[in-house]
DNA sequence: CTGTTCAGTTCACAATATCGAAATACATTT
DNA sequence: AAATGTATTTCGATATTGTGAACTGAACAG
């Protein structure tokens, strides 16, 4: 696992093309990919042929290119055997079926979370996001769940080191205002944001341990939804996950 | 849509992470993957390293790694908009549980057949393949189809100027035999292939115009059971397909 | 038919990634 | 604890790739 250092920036650059499509929906052209991806033309006409000569994307009559199905194919088989999502992935499905509000799973990166898994709501209103995303450790729930699996000295030095960027105006940028509520919620066994990393969004949090890595499960959703439900969400979040849990021996 | 040069190698190195991890259905570490990639151990760090940071790819508690959902996600939300497949999907899904072979949805790829979609049997026994491959336009029955879409002098210049390389044994390496052979099956509707690119497959397949692209379907499966079938599999797929076609300004 | 525009391709140089080797971290055994 | 073997990270010379600019070709308008 890295810690510093810069990485290349062109291994990912199919990858940016692919997101293009995925942005635009629909068949593009090179120039509009080039524009899309923001790379310049020349550049991506050479990473479109390497796609299109590996049967990643396919040019049909026109200029148009489109992906095939090999990607999908391969996010496929690489989904069936996660090993984590998959054991994980049913019990945050009922608990999102059973709340529905946008259910997330994710593990610490740095000092950010990564979302692994997120299951949104199915209201329109709802909180959406992405596997594969980051937040801050200080003004997300799942953050906040990750600090608490910290040592109280290892994390009040963390603390007051870090930069605790202000993303909204609720976010907690007191190191000590961070350290009293860490240590609170670590007491009540779950983690809470109240518009602290997106506005009007509440978030619960709790930790779940497979193995020897810490995972955390978030229930997210509109504040107004969210307020006077607070106590009942995380009691169904911790019970669904709880059953979950792994001691260091048993795991994949 | 390019014909000659060089692509680039580094920009696809990220997808060859993936299919390593395909390949090998399970977290791999720094080194296994280097080796399934087949690069040198430091260049593979630095792709795995920008995976990382990008959230495709994370590393749990030891020094395994496996991809996230975003990959998954990506190729699911480019799949969802995917506007040949999309129409096409349905209707070649029913042709392969009517019959239960193989069915294949391909075009043509310069001097191959490139297959976008691969719908395979539930039979232990089948033909199995997948999308993104490619397959000589002489020797595949798709490839056949293609040749049959263009003009008769065309295609007898093309035999003449390619290498009809031997695939298997039974494949056609004459180009005169190779365009009575076509000019044949454009009459009969429908394309053939025995044993001329994978011994003992046999395959059916026939032209699908869409607006002015030609894509071709085929039905593949073992000799032993298709043998006695050609003629009414051809019906079939000539009924399944027949209705999709669209004429040359009303598509997508 | 000719001029204009726009998309795609090629080219030569500058910027970047690659890869061997050496350094470090980690795990297991003695 | 020390030693051994294995895996990962860093480093820097070198080769490859990315990039802007110039070129080609197709589509269209006058």
């Amino acid at each position: 696992m890295a810690t510093n250092g810069e990485a290349s920036r062109s291994a990912l650059r199919a990858l940016e093309v692919f997101e293009a499509f995925r942005a635009a929906r629909r068949p593009l052209s090179l120039s509009e990919t080039a524009k899309l991806t923001d790379m310049p033309i020349s550049t991506c006409h050479g990473v479109l042929r390497a796609l299109e000569q590996r049967g990643y994307l396919y040019f049909g009559s026109g200029r148009d290119a489109y992906p095939t199905r090999r990607l999908w194919d391969l996010a496929h088989e690489i989904n069936a055997h996660d090993p984590v999502a998959l054991r994980l992935e049913p019990v945050l499905m009922q608990l999102r079926d059973e709340v529905d509000e946008t259910v997330i799973l994710g593990v610490r990166h740095g000092d950010t979370v990564l979302y692994l898994l997120v299951l949104e709501s199915t209201k329109a209103i709802r909180y959406s996001s992405q596997a594969g995303e980051h937040k801050p450790l200080h003004s997300s729930a799942i953050g906040k769940t990750m600090l608490g699996a910290m040592q109280p000295d290892e994390l009040a030095l963390w603390a007051r080191s870090s930069d605790l960027k202000r993303v909204t105006p609720h976010t907690i940028i007191s190191a000590s205002r961070l350290n009293e509520e860490i240590a609170e919620s670590r007491k009540r066994g779950y983690f809470v944001t109240h518009g602290e990393n997106v506005s009007d969004v509440v978030a619960i949090a709790a930790p779940l341990r497979i193995g020897n890595a810490t995972f955390g499960v978030a229930i997210a959703g509109p504040m107004q939804r969210m307020a006077n439900k607070e106590v009942s969400l995380a009691k169904k979040l911790l019970r669904s996950i709880k059953p979950l849990e792994t001691s260091a021996r048993g795991d994949a």
